[in-house]
Formats: structure tokens, C-alpha cells, sequence
DNA sequence: AAGCGAGCCAACCGCCCATAG
DNA sequence: ACTATGGGCGGTTGGCTCGCT
């Protein structure tokens, strides 16, 4: 007995999404929010499934997503990751700030994997109930890292199966605390991931949903979250929606995040 | 130039978990 | 306590691009 689909796949749309879908969705949610992402395909006019939209809006649409070429860094800071984490992606995808946890999943898949093959390392996550003493063979050491959990220690002052709201504290090989260096990047994915909710909550409380939720809900993401859009992020993202916003909607997404005025 | 395969990435699927009623 | 619902996550797939033959 599985759950019911999030919603009817009647006449729904699926593969890749075009311009004006982008369009559409992009508008609808800095005008309106995201109360609920059923409704949002709905109230947007787009035929799409809710967690399509979801999907579409935090892999590609929002402000700080971050494009172009994984670094070398990067790379390694990931593998050392996955050593810990295992294929925890979302986890991983909060020390990478802009980074999608499905980026970072497809760079693991495709790449990595490779490079580990071809190098002749066995990659696993370390401390996994010792079930991964295969680890020469590839496949097999694969399929542990899926499988095995990941060194991670629940934070005692969290209530536990409380999912992704847990904290968690990353622990080198000497038990020492890893996770203090990442909190700043875990706040500016976190802004990011949580824009359309303040946008949500400024729509809220100004009881409104005209053009001007943009303006107030923009004051309140600036207030909370400023610090944590680069000029460079904003610029790359207001590249990619200016081309489906009017004018005076870029104008007043500029003014709304103050862009380059420190 | 055409065919083919590998690589890459966006998107979908199904399950799990939290939470509201 | 139980159920329904929505969001989130990880695994997988499909299709496009590019390089090689």
C-alpha cells in the first residue's frame, strides 16, 4: 500500500521545462510565495506537478544557485564528505553554498565514481557497522555507501527522529567537532532555500497579493538575509529571470536587494 | 556524413518523515 | 493514537551533446 500521488497526473506535463514555464513559475513565486507547492502549478498556470515545481525552482530557478564547473576543491571537500556521510546528499549539499544536493549527486555519479574507479580507489563511508570490508570491489562498495550509515552523531539536545530538522555534529577521526567551520555556508544555503518562504511571510503579514508583496517581501529576505547573497549570485540569477521580467520588475529586484550597495 | 556509444544533467519516481487535524 | 497530507530525499531514468569510428 503505497500513498496516494502528490497530485493528479492527468494531463500533467512532464520532460524538460520551457522558457515561459520558467517564466511563469518564477513570477508566480516572487510575487506570491510559496504557501503550498500543490497549489503553486495551479495558481501559477503551469501544468505541472507541485514537487515538479518544487524541483525545478530549488535545482534551477532560485537566486543562489550556483552554475558552472565543479573545482577541485570542491571535488575533494566532497569525497571527504561522502567518507563520512555517505550518500547523503542534501547533507553533503550544505557545505557547498549554491550547490544542489542533485548536482552534487550527478557530479558524485558520473565523475568521482570514475575517478575513484580509475585510480583504483575503493571509496566508502568510513565507521559503517564494519559492513564494508569489501572494499575493493567497486560495485560492492557502491552499493555500501548507499546502504551504510553515515558517521554522524545526533546532536543530544535534539529530539530524535525529528528527520531534517536534526543537527547533526560532524566528527573527524578523533571525535573532534568538524561542523563549526560549516555553519556560515549552512546559513547561506539555508537563506537561499528559505527566500521563498520570507517572501511567503512578508505576504502574509502585509495581507496582500499585488506587485507590491515583491517590494515588501524583498525588504524582509534583504533584512534577514542580505549578507548572504553575493552581488555575484544575485547578478548570475537576475541574468537568468530578466529575460521573462518586465523592466520594472528588474529594476525593482535590484532596488528590492540593493544589489552592489554596501 | 552517418552511426554509435559514453558522458552529462535535468527531471521523475517512490519512499520516508514530520505534522496537522 | 491514528490518519491524511505535504515536503524532502535518494535512486533512477531519459534525452541531449559530443567525440570517436
Amino acid at each position: 500500500m503505497g500513498r496516494q500521488p502528490c497530485c493528479e497526473k492527468i494531463g500533467l506535463k512532464r520532460g524538460a521545462w520551457t522558457l515561459e514555464e520558467d517564466q511563469k513559475l518564477t513570477n508566480f513565486i516572487l510575487n506570491n510565495g510559496i504557501q503550498c507547492w500543490r497549489h503553486v502549478p495551479k495558481r501559477a498556470g503551469l501544468k505541472r506537478c507541485g514537487k515538479s515545481c518544487r524541483l525545478r525552482w530549488i535545482n534551477y530557478l532560485r537566486p543562489d544557485v550556483k552554475r558552472g564547473a565543479i573545482s577541485e576543491e570542491e571535488e575533494d571537500q566532497i569525497i571527504q564528505l561522502h567518507s563520512r556521510l555517505g550518500n547523503r546528499w542534501s547533507k553533503i549539499a550544505l557545505h557547498f553554498p549554491g550547490r544542489t544536493d542533485n548536482e552534487i549527486k550527478n557530479h558524485w555519479n558520473c565523475k568521482i565514481k570514475k575517478k575513484l574507479r580509475l585510480n583504483g580507489l575503493a571509496h566508502g563511508p568510513k565507521n559503517n557497522h564494519d559492513e564494508g570490508t569489501d572494499l575493493n570491489s567497486t560495485n560492492s562498495s557502491e552499493q555500501q555507501a548507499s546502504k551504510c550509515s553515515p558517521k554522524e552523531v545526533q546532536n543530544s539536545t535534539t529530539t530524535p527522529n525529528s528527520g531534517s530538522k536534526q543537527s547533526y555534529i560532524l566528527q573527524n577521526e578523533n571525535g573532534n567537532d568538524m561542523s563549526c567551520g560549516s555553519s556560515l555556508n549552512d546559513n547561506i544555503i539555508r537563506s537561499g532555500s528559505d527566500a521563498a518562504s520570507i517572501i511567503l511571510q512578508a505576504d502574509d503579514s502585509s495581507g496582500n497579493s499585488s506587485g507590491s508583496t515583491t517590494f515588501s517581501a524583498g525588504m524582509v529576505l534583504e533584512e534577514e538575509y542580505r549578507c548572504n547573497f553575493s552581488e555575484e549570485d544575485f547578478g548570475n540569477w537576475m541574468e537568468s529571470v530578466e529575460a521573462f521580467l518586465s523592466w520594472d520588475e528588474c529594476n525593482n529586484l535590484e532596488d528590492v536587494f540593493n544589489v552592489g550597495d554596501d
